[in-house]
RNA sequence: UGGGGUAUAGCCAAGCGGUAAGGCAACGGUUUUUGGUACCGUCAUGCACUGGUUCGAAUCCAGUUACCCCAA
């Protein structure tokens, strides 16, 4: 056993199971740990519940448990700056954002990172179900979690190999189950605790009430393509493609499957409804994506190659083609078949088998050849 | 102010004398580090109203009310 004593890594920890096996791995393999909890978010920003205090708790448990010192750090400004302001523009804008993807990019991979290093840390471990593969020349490569139900490169693709070059996945080689056997074995505190879901740092929310106390909602009308009305909706931002809960819309004689949301328009505050799963608006066979970033050099893939991507978290993947324009800050990515709900502002994730390649961020989507109205 | 038709939950809608299907919406939950999707569960002691026939009526009869259609 080679001996880590002497290799520093700064966990964060967020008082969640995965987080806390994270710790309890590394402090089994010999290296010296130090547990840090990241506060990003006020809740006295908004009328939710706080949670922070609680996990804080469970992060002071397990530190102790495990025999860890450990911190709590600040980064609400840049969670703010680097995070919140770009998801409130993006839906300013009526896109659907991704906050997640950003806070890796600016927060966990960034400020928390640049902290870690002034705590004299080698590498900076994170409870993400993901893998790291380092080459003989140093290039990095993102690879999928070993759990594929868990896998989270999804939110780690804007990441670049500089960024993860630090980074430790401790239990990205393993399953879930794993997971919480090991930490009930351990007598962790946070064994049984549920995964937490929600807005990252933020939490779980009544999305269009938490929305409203940033961005005025301007209630509109509902319209079919074929120019029928059907009610009015209350802000194009509490809604997104493919939707169905929401749009209170129930038969109407002629067909009784559900409604979705398949268009919006920004200018004329107009939200486009149609009926079923299936609605032919709602897919696409191919889009635009811009904000590319890659974990390794793909220069040569050449301008253009195929590969599988996914549109959003915890979908299966897709055949699709990647042409590059001249410039390499834009993709068109044309799909072997027909994707539906493809959503601007959304992150468009590519893979080559279990790589990770990067992303990029969706901007318009077409129907062979012709512009969605999706914004 | 002649004739015909329809009235079942927020929206559609089955039911045709035997004790209120189903879909949509809504609500609740499961899945999920975005939003969403998907999945599961709940949802009319009552069928426009008032009487009547019947052991038994949303279903038959009469009257009332509302809306629709065709004639004027």
């Amino acid at each position: 056993m080679t001996d880590n004593s002497r290799i520093r890594v700064v966990v964060g920890m967020s008082g969640g199971v995965d987080s806390s096996v994270c710790a309890y791995l590394l402090k089994q393999q010999g290296y010296d740990v130090v547990g840090v909890f990241m506060k990003n978010w006020d809740e006295k920003k908004d009328s939710g519940v706080c949670t922070v205090t609680e996990d804080y708790q469970d992060v002071a448990k397990v530190a102790n448990k495990i025999g860890i010192p450990y911190y709590s750090v600040n980064f609400e400004k840049e969670y703010w700056d680097g995070v919140f302001t770009y998801f409130l523009d993006e839906y300013r804008h009526g896109r659907t954002p991704n906050p997640d993807v950003m806070c890796n990019k600016e927060v966990k991979f960034k400020a928390f990172l640049d902290y870690a290093m002034e705590l004299d840390a080698d590498y900076i471990a994170m409870g993400h179900y993901a893998q790291i593969k380092r080459d003989d020349d140093g290039t990095v490569h993102l690879i999928r979690g070993a759990d594929q139900n868990k896998d989270q490169t999804y939110f780690l693709s804007q990441l670049s190999g500089k960024q993860l070059e630090k980074a430790m996945f401790p239990i990205g080689g393993m399953q879930k189950s794993e997971v919480r056997e090991i930490a009930k074995k351990a007598g962790l505190a946070t064994a049984d605790k549920k995964d937490s879901t929600g807005v990252c740092f933020i939490g779980e929310r009544n999305f269009s009430k938490f929305l409203s106390e940033f961005l005025p909602a301007k209630p509109g009308k509902m319209m079919t393509f074929e120019g029928e009305y059907k009610g009015d909706h209350f802000g194009l931002m509490n809604y997104t493609i493919g939707q169905r809960r929401g749009l209170g819309l129930g038969g109407d004689g002629k067909s009784n499957e559900p409604w979705f949301v398949v268009g919006k328009d920004l200018k004329t505050n107009t939200l486009y409804v149609g009926q079923g799963y299936h609605n032919e608006h709602l897919y696409a066979t191919s889009l635009d994506a811009t904000r590319l970033s890659f974990v390794a050099p793909i220069e040569d893939r050449g301008q253009s190659f195929h590969c599988t991507a996914k549109f959003r978290y915890r979908q299966k993947d897709s055949g699709v083609t990647v042409n590059f324009n001249d410039e390499r800050n834009k993709v068109e990515v044309v799909f072997d078949d027909p994707v539906r709900a493809i959503t601007p502002g959304q992150e468009i994730v590519f893979y080559d088998g279990e790589e990770c390649l990067g992303s990029g961020t969706i901007d318009h989507a077409y129907q062979n050849g012709r512009l969605l109205q999706y914004v």
